[in-house]
DNA sequence: CTGGTCACCTGGAAGC
DNA sequence: TGCTTCCAGGTGACCA
């Protein structure tokens, strides 16, 4: 379900409304979610405060003063800040409840995953190899042609891989080659310069567009208020399979697998 | 190493 | 109405 975007969305919301607050109590309402909960998880975030939350790709990082916990949102995973009558619903798996709010951590399917970091949450096992974000200085055409080099992984396929960009889902990726006019079956290492130079200033766009729309809610993505993401209006090829390729040449949009998942582009202006 | 397939889990939509 | 099948913003184990 998130990505960038959506997780971005969801740490502006949780940084405007839980940081500096004390965590008086943490409740599990189950004993896991895709891994069990760290057995010290209650222990080591009761009485805390938190300190800053910040974004590493698709993690939130939860800084308590040099220790924290850090979340992966799975494909149905959300936080929702409420106030502290508000009941649970179905499939709540957790809550901190502070001085006058809760956070309610809800995900359906479960492929959500917490977990605790101590001194420097990059060198976690999560964080350690995963590659550039997408929107920093380090990623550039000249380091991504070189990355990709030889690589005869579909492009579409290598920007989903977090090792070698980290932070781009399936929306985006399809978004983003269509921005650059570059088929999804091309194999990574085929892109030149020119390719790159093109493709990743998409990549940027994209992604900054959506975080300004407040990420994309096709199913149930959704703000820590509640509030939904509209970038869905936007998008060029996801979801739009035998519909015109608008506002550019007007051939209908296909729809492909690759790696088990659906890839959308357009057959015309996204030539191999 | 590499790339592809499948499993993990729930629910909504579409098909019959 | 109800049953079945397919599909979904992700990731990682497993296999050729």
């Amino acid at each position: 379900m998130p990505e960038l975007p959506e997780v971005e969305t969801v740490k502006n919301g949780l940084l405007s409304r839980i940081v500096g607050q004390r965590i008086e109590a943490v409740a599990l309402f189950r004993q896991n979610l895709r891994y069990p909960f760290p057995i010290d998880f209650v222990d080591r975030l009761q009485g805390q405060t938190i300190a800053n939350i910040t974004r590493r790709a698709k993690f939130l990082i939860f800084d308590l003063g040099g220790h924290g916990f850090l979340g992966h949102l799975g494909m149905t995973g959300s936080y929702r800040v409420v106030p502290l009558d508000q009941h649970v619903i179905k499939h709540d798996h957790f809550s901190l409840t502070f001085p006058d709010a809760q956070l309610l951590y809800n995900d359906p399917r479960r492929f959500g995953a917490v977990d605790l970091w101590m001194g420097d949450p990059t060198t976690h096992d999560w964080l350690r190899d995963l590659g550039d974000e997408p929107l920093g200085n380090g990623f550039n055409p000249e380091r991504a042609l070189a990355r990709a080099r030889a690589s005869k992984t579909p492009i579409k396929s290598a920007l989903l891989n977090q090792r070698f960009v980290a932070g781009i889902g399936n929306i985006y990726a399809s978004e983003a080659l269509w921005r650059a006019r570059i088929h999804p079956e091309t194999p990574a290492g085929a892109l030149d310069l020119d390719d790159w130079n093109r493709l990743v200033p998409a990549i940027r766009d994209v992604l900054d567009a959506a975080i300004r729309s407040g990420g994309s809610t096709l199913r149930d993505f959704h703000a820590v208020d509640g509030s939904l993401g509209y970038f869905q209006h936007n998008f060029d090829v996801y979801e739009r399979a035998d519909r015109p390729c608008a506002n550019r040449c007007g051939a209908l949009i296909e729809r492909i697998v690759q790696s088990g998942r659906a890839s959308y582009f357009c057959p015309q202006c996204q030539m191999k």
